[in-house]
DNA sequence: CGCATCTTGTAATTT
DNA sequence: ACAAGATGCG
């Protein structure tokens, strides 16, 4: 077992504690990704069966690693641990017993928009306006339920508003038009399985057979319908090990609960605790920096963390004019980092609170010829083309899938609007069959226009036509036909606009796409395919040998590292974001998501903010986070804008750690920077020039000033950073 | 029914 | 600033 000499004594430890419940709490960095990548390799090289074994990650591309890492050490027999994320680990369940609760197989995955539509169309039919009630938000309330196990009966209990009552409503007619269409949303991924385990209890056993050790990563982001079904997986042979980071929870939103942590050493009360608290990721400097923010969360649970690494340098702070110069200082010191700690592009990341910041960033690092990935952003998948003939296989898949089917059923143009369609709705409706079922009975029916019945039976011909050479042409010849046939790529290229032209390429993609699926998966079907398609998250398809600096938003970046890090956008109202600050526990949360960014640095870690920012339309004067400020000054180097521009290279010089004095305080001692401003006294920027003081407000390292400049017009100004000279 | 133009809401994070 | 949805006309 020679592979135990990577790992340090603790970790030894709940490597080598077979059986019964194991949790490990512990800080960033300290290896908990690694024990459970070790425990799997170490239990099958003791002889457990790898087929008894199911690992639970956060990510498809985590499980990916885990288990090439796994190869590596103890062979190819552990291909057959089930290895993934819970939805995806449990959609291949579900698939094989689909029928028992009602489904058949080939149900079809909704995805957050297919959830929103069918939710739009029950709105309809209930005669309520979706400006009142918006289906996103009720959408999120029906989510909340499922994730905390509420039933539709259950939901009605607790109405405190006419918008619950409705979410009721549209929960129960939901949950039945889903079962109908033979969908499930993401939701009933983790649901449906516990159902199913609860109404069968012989199915249950069969699983906790099979499954005789069950391993969970990230086990913080779990939620109460994640964690019933670890409790149910685990309930016979116990030999359950979870490993997690409370101060890294950051998925509230999605039900996500730290209180598992809690009910785990309450329903295990026997659970072996292990702690790691050595770090092996991070400098000295940068430990400190995420253990002085994450103090300022009340709940939290104590741990240690120390590493052996050394100090490092300080975190740069970079002042920035607005969101094109922060993409363009950002630019400016990666060039600069990679020459200075010699790494390269794929050593950087761009981390940021919300998609909408990657566009100047993209833009900076274009101008500056740097190679750079997006995670995540506007996806592939989701791009109407993509969405439109994906609609067509789910269709052909199942085709009581009538989100699908209301999605493609007048695209490209077949003449069938919306009387057409709201008429077919109402037969379907009333003879309680699916939507493409129901154009078989038009003949019945006597007051629908010839012209149109006609149209829909063509379009049912077309489909149908293609449910039968199903089962002779592989997915990827039968997505060629299909694509050729409805014309489509004909269209994009006649059309011939620089959008046809991307939206063409786009299609020719995923036809690749579908094609490389083929080749690589022995037994491709459309099924796995879509499911797959379904399935994976945008982490999932970065690829991290690629040589660029990868962008990503900071949840994203959640269990990864980087040598130099950025974490860009560190402005009140963006990160905290606006929504969280009304709310105590929001606002722990953006914490942690700030602890999570500052720990995925190994070296150096550098923090922007702009001064002036478009956000939806408006410009607004942010003011810098209130987080930088939880990071003491001395692990901090700032860099006015102007300074930086100037002298370029200079600014870079060796800080090191003893030096722990920071710009500002220099500039300070020069007593340039005065303490005091009156209003109406005249002062000098550097960059912006002469002006006026108009206001001052706050006082010691916050205060604030109000300058009006005779170029540039009214700034709001730290007078810690202006850098201001009275004249 | 389909297209062009106007209006409105939107960007918080994601399986 | 921009995209999706609504409106209105041919
Ligand atoms: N015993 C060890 N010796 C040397 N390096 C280690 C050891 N354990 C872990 N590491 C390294 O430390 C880094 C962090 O490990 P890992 O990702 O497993 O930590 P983690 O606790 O899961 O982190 P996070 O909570 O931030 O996701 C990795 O680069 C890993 O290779």
């Amino acid at each position: 077992m020679s592979f135990l000499k990577d790992l340090n004594e603790v970790q030894q430890q709940a490597v080598k504690y077979v059986n019964g419940p194991l949790m490990i709490v512990a800080g960033a960095g300290s290896g908990k990704t690694r024990v459970l990548t070790y425990r799997t390799a170490y239990l099958i090289q003791i002889g457990v069966p790898a087929y008894q074994l199911i690992v639970l990650t956060f990510t498809n591309k985590a499980a990916d690693e885990m288990k090439n890492r796994i190869i590596k050490l103890v062979g190819d027999k552990s291909q057959n641990v089930w290895m993934g994320t819970f939805h995806s680990m449990f959609a291949r369940l579900l698939r094989n017993e689909a029928e028992k609760l009602g489904y058949t197989s080939n149900f079809t995955i909704y995805d957050t928009d297919d959830s929103n539509d069918l939710i739009k169309s029950i709105l309809n039919k209930f005669g309520k306006s979706i400006q009142s009630f918006k289906p996103a938000a009720i959408r999120a309330k029906i989510s909340s339920w499922k994730n905390r196990l509420v039933t539709p009966e259950q939901s009605a209990r607790n109405i405190k508003s006419t918008f619950d009552e409705i979410s009721v409503d549209v929960y129960r007619e939901y949950t039945k038009r889903l079962k109908e269409s033979n969908a499930m949303d993401f939701d009933d991924l983790l649901i449906k399985p516990i159902e199913l385990f609860k109404t069968f209890p012989s199915v249950l056993d069969k699983y906790q057979e099979r499954f005789k050790f069950i391993l969970v990563d990230e086990y913080q982001d779990t939620n109460k319908a994640q964690y019933e079904m670890i409790k149910l997986l685990a309930g016979k042979y116990r030999n359950v090990c979870v490993v997690g980071d409370d101060a890294q929870s950051i998925y509230r939103f999605r039900g996500a609960d730290i209180q598992n942590i809690l009910s785990f050493e309450k329903d295990f009360p026997d659970c072996k605790i292990f702690r790691l608290e050595q770090n092996y990721r991070s400098t000295k400097l940068i430990l400190s920096a995420a253990d002085q923010v994450i103090q300022n969360n009340k709940h939290r649970i104590d741990k240690k963390l120390w590493t052996e690494n050394p100090v490092g340098e300080p975190i740069t702070l970079l002042t920035c004019e607005n969101e094109m110069d922060e993409g363009e200082q950002i630019a400016q010191k990666i060039k600069h980092s990679i020459k200075k700690y010699k790494i390269d592009f794929k050593d950087i990341a761009i981390l940021y609170r919300t998609n909408a910041q990657s566009r100047s960033l993209e833009d900076a690092l274009r101008r500056n010829s740097i190679p750079y990935v997006i995670v995540g952003g506007v996806e592939f998948y989701k791009r109407k083309e993509i969405k439109d003939v994906l609609a067509y296989l789910k269709l052909i898949v199942n085709p009581k899938d009538d989100i699908s089917f209301k999605r493609i059923v007048n695209y490209p143009s077949r003449g069938i609007g919306d009387v057409t369609l709201k008429n077919l709705e109402k037969i379907a409706s009333k003879y309680n069959t699916s939507l493409f079922e129901a154009i078989d009975l038009l003949e019945q029916v006597i007051d629908f226009s010839d012209k149109s019945a006609e149209r829909l039976r063509n379009f049912k011909n077309l489909i149908t036509k293609y449910i039968q050479i199903k089962s002779v042409l592989k997915p990827s010849e039968l997505s060629r036909n299909l694509v050729e046939e409805i014309g489509i790529l004909k269209e994009f290229k006649e059309e011939s606009t620089p959008e046809s032209i991307a939206r063409w390429e786009n299609v020719q993609e995923l036809l690749s796409a579908i094609m490389e699926y083929c080749s690589t998966n022995e037994d491709a079907s459309l099924e796995s395919f879509l499911q797959e398609v379904s399935l994976v998250a945008d982490i999932d398809k970065w690829d991290s040998t690629h040589n660029a600096v990868t962008l990503m938003t900071l949840h994203s970046a959640k269990g990864l590292e980087f040598k130099v890090v950025f974490i860009a956008g560190l402005e009140e109202g963006l990160f905290p974001i606006n929504q969280s600050l009304m709310d105590e526990a929001e606002l722990e949360e953006e914490r942690r998501l700030f602890y999570v960014g500052i720990t995925r640095t190994i070296k150096k870690l550098f923090l922007s903010y702009a001064l002036k920012r478009y956000y939806m339309g408006d410009l607004i004067y942010p003011q810098l986070s209130r987080f930088f400020y939880e990071i003491k000054s001395n692990l901090i180097e700032s860099e006015e804008y102007s300074i930086s521009r100037k002298v370029k290279n200079k600014t870079f010089t060796n800080h090191e750690f003893k030096v722990s004095k920071s710009k500002f305080y220099e500039y300070e001692n020069e007593s340039q920077i005065p303490s005091y401003l009156d209003i109406g006294a005249y002062v000098l920027h550097n960059y912006f020039g002469k002006g006026r003081v108009i206001e001052v407000s706050g006082n010691g390292e916050n205060t604030r000033v109000v300058v009006d400049f005779e170029n540039v017009g009214r700034k709001n100004l730290m007078l810690k950073y202006a850098n201001l000279k009275v004249l």
